[in-house]
DNA sequence: CGCTCCCTTGACGACTTTCAATGATCGTGG
DNA sequence: CCACGATCATTGAAAGTCGTCAAGGGAGCG
């Protein structure tokens, strides 16, 4: 086993994030019907004959993985896409000199493989940060009723990386720590777990890669962060103090943004006379 | 019409990339049978009588934007998303502080509003970069027929938002600046335009601004990377003069990247017992 | 012709990376 | 059960990069 650190902290034991391996004992196996993540996942409108159907072709798929393992390689063939019910996994490239960039991280509730259906090849590598507990779902078993909510995971997905997009555009090495620490926070909330007791999964090299800056800056962050009683960790348990305060850093005064190339309303309209939809369509002007 | 400074150099007309305006006349109204663009589009698959349903309920609604108008709004209702047939867009939020931060730069053949479908408002805003040419398609035109299509076009934009991650998480000012060049680079031959004689449609507070950094930083880079003798500019005409040197900029020696927790193989395995699939899942080591 | 917005450049200061070394933790093997 | 080795985390000092503030120049539009 690769428990974490200090996992026997007496305090506080009523908020703690459980260990995976005790989430996983709640879960059945492959059984969608009870699962607590069936709104977030595949079948989530499926019902009576077409989820037993579902059920049926899912059910042995789902299974145990240990931690370190890879769960998928960059560039192999696609058969089918993961969703993850318990524990975590980092996505992660080989880059041109050897080493690896991190590009998100999964928690459960999440399904792994949303960039890939309809395309040939796994685009990034997947491996699992602790104990977890994994549902194969071949891309025989995405039918046309599937469609919809695929649609809807997909575009969820996306939201998310546009959030990370402005973590990682944020200026100073701070407010990229902090926003990812809310991020954590909020994930953590959602699945019922403290959001102000985070127990990080992976390690600060991860972290640091992900947030594109070195694990000694973070480290230095963090320590930072301590000692002006926003947060406490040790090792690679974080506690929040300061929430509001952490938002408070994150948001105040965040660098600057982009005005635009202005075109005047009121500009002879050439264009427009010929069509006649939509008559009113903004003038984008820069904010102050 | 803002038609950027110096297109009249007298060289290298043969390649230069058109004016909107010139583009524009080529693409048929609505006409999705003739457009260049149908492969990369929601029709991409039909045919027949189903394509001229499809046409019918799209083409009144084909239509140009002048340059700097907001397309839809953050927070707008969604009744319909939009191909982009000519021109560039750019995605961007409004931070808290009442600036800007601008999430994506889009090009002709792209959909806009792929993370938005049954999501109920625009989660970013749009605006016109310069004079462009954009269909809409009603969200209810998007029958089941289109779904496939849908979610592939969504896959191939998860893609371009990971490519987009890889570059903001370069560590140097250097490198990400020569990220989004070869990035656009890439674009416009895409689109049969070329590969090296550069007309960004944005400015540099644009690009300042989704790169995450200052565009006095941005304006230094340039200036350095054409003492250099990698490319010349003159405004926002950037003529790229040696590829492999940018490319080998961006590539060599890239900041470090993470190992992570090792559980190594050949451990009593008490998970796996249980089930037998997929016996092999190797174990995750760090690369050197 | 003057305004506004955008781009450029300089100098300074703050922050991050880099290099180096030490501690801490975990799993392994004795 | 303890000691060792590998990986990860932490901290310091020096060097480099980037952000900040300030000022000047240029292009387009009214």
């Amino acid at each position: 086993m690769s428990m974490p650190p200090g996992t026997n902290t007496p305090s506080d034991s009523s908020a703690r994030n459980t260990a995976p391996a005790d989430r996983m004992q709640t879960s059945g196996r492959g059984n969608c019907r009870v699962c607590i993540f069936k709104s977030r996942c595949l079948p989530a409108e499926l019902e009576g004959e077409r989820l037993r159907a579902f059920e049926q072709q899912i059910w042995r798929q789902s299974r145990p993985v240990k931690a370190g393992q890879m769960l998928v390689h960059q560039g192999d063939m696609i058969d089918s896409i993961y969703a993850l019910r318990v524990g975590s996994l980092k996505a992660f490239i080989d880059e041109p000199d050897g080493n690896e960039r991190v590009m998100a991280f999964r928690f459960p509730g999440t399904i792994i493989g949303l960039a890939e259906p309809y395309q040939k090849q796994w685009g990034r590598s997947f491996a699992t940060l602790e104990d977890s507990w994994l549902c194969r779902i071949p891309l025989s078993a995405i039918t046309e009723a599937l469609h919809r909510q695929l649609i809807h995971l997909m575009s969820v997905c996306l939201r998310r990386e546009y959030e990370a997009h402005l973590t990682l555009a944020l200026s100073s090495g701070t407010r990229k720590v902090v926003s990812f620490l809310l991020e954590l926070s909020a994930i953590f909330k959602s699945l019922g777990q403290s959001p102000t007791h985070l127990r990080l999964p992976m390690t600060y090299l991860d972290v640091a890669s992900y947030l594109g800056m070195r694990h000694e800056s973070l480290s230095r962050t963090l320590a930072q962060l301590q000692k002006q009683t926003l947060l406490r960790k040790k090792g690679k348990e974080i506690h929040i103090d300061d929430l509001p305060g952490l938002l408070r850093l994150k948001t105040e005064d965040v660098i600057g943004a982009a005005p635009m190339a202005v075109v005047p309303a009121g500009t002879p309209d050439s264009y427009r006379g010929s069509i006649d939809t939509d008559p009113s369509l903004a003038t984008h002007r820069r904010s102050k």
